[in-house]
DNA sequence: TGCCAGGCTTCAC
DNA sequence: GTGAAGCATGGC
């Protein structure tokens, strides 16, 4: 079923390189880029082009609230657009190019496993092992394009021992992946409870998990959670938040784990329950100034 | 070759 | 509680 939609504020190329979604692949370069994305979340395929701020949906009929929920359409972006302290030059340019950047509703085991996969690794390859995951443990479904693999649930991803997930080249990651789905499959890891939990509820809780640290927590209940106010710092971030926020004078004396924080507090507390979207601004932004984005 | 990638755990202090 | 070492793998 095909379904047209109009819906401002989104592009699909930014949200496809951002950084917080790795099954949002291209299926056709043409000379401006590419227009066609096939998208794979919680068993769901859809196929998603645009043009302007006109969205072309391709799904099963029954599907199309779910993929405008995905992109969360409920969301007043130009809103938070508006919103970018005019004093602070960067984040303004930030999200004046990244204007079309939407923090997707994805499905928070996904996000766990991803996440934890992320660590010291490039966004392509995150990419590559997650397909690996999906493509030997997820269910297939069948899409336009042909065969393609839901991301195993918990269930599906126990049945994977440590060796194989070793033999993936995961690495160091393999043994966090394998504790974290043998806890989610018995229910130690209660995605539900995790579901309604509060932000900094579910913070306390991911990181009480093993292979879970503060930066891939942050990472689930941006994307996984949808808890926008939650800023995660990565290596991209430090640089950024080092080079155009850091004040000596200030700073000097605290602690480094400590200085993000009051950086971040005094820099973007003011976008209140919502930083976490002008993060994605600053982090497309950065990447893209360094030529990063693929 | 050396350094870095959407970091975390462990271990000294 | 803070900071440094060690960790797997691949790309530049």
């Amino acid at each position: 079923m095909k379904y047209t939609e109009m819906i401002p504020n989104l592009n699909l190329e930014q949200i496809a390189q951002s950084g917080q979604c790795f099954r949002m692949t291209p299926l056709f370069k043409g000379p401006g880029g590419p227009v066609r994305y096939q998208v794979i979340s919680r068993g769901r395929l859809a196929l998603m082009g645009q043009e302007g701020q006109r969205l072309s949906l391709e799904c099963p009929r029954g599907d199309r609230d779910f993929w405008l929920g995905y992109l969360d359409c409920g969301t007043d972006y130009g809103k938070i657009l508006a919103s970018a302290d005019p004093e602070d030059a960067y984040l303004r340019e930030a999200a004046r190019l990244g204007s079309g950047i939407r923090i997707l509703r994805q499905d928070p085991w996904e996000m766990i496993i991803t996440f934890v996969i992320s660590q010291q690794k490039t966004i392509p390859h995150i990419r590559a092992l997650t397909e690996s995951l999906s493509s030997r443990w997820g269910q297939a479904i069948q899409g336009p394009e042909g065969i393609q693999y839901a991301f195993p649930t918990p269930i599906q991803l126990s049945q994977a021992s440590l060796e194989q997930l070793l033999s993936l080249k995961l690495g160091y990651r393999a043994k966090y992946i394998h504790r974290l789905s043998q806890d989610a499959a018995q229910g130690r890891l209660d995605l539900k409870a995790l579901e309604g939990m509060g932000y900094q509820e579910a913070m306390d809780y991911l990181m009480g998990f093993y292979g879970i640290g503060k930066k891939v927590a942050n990472c689930i209940c941006l994307f996984g959670l949808h808890h926008i106010e939650a800023f995660p710092v990565d290596t991209w971030i430090e640089k950024i938040l080092m080079r155009e926020y850091y004040d000596e004078e200030k700073y000097k004396d605290v602690p480094k784990t400590r200085m993000y924080e009051r950086i971040i507090q005094e820099h973007f507390g003011q976008y209140e329950g919502y930083a976490g979207v002008m993060q994605q601004y600053i982090f497309y932004y950065e990447r893209f100034k360094s030529n990063k984005l693929a």
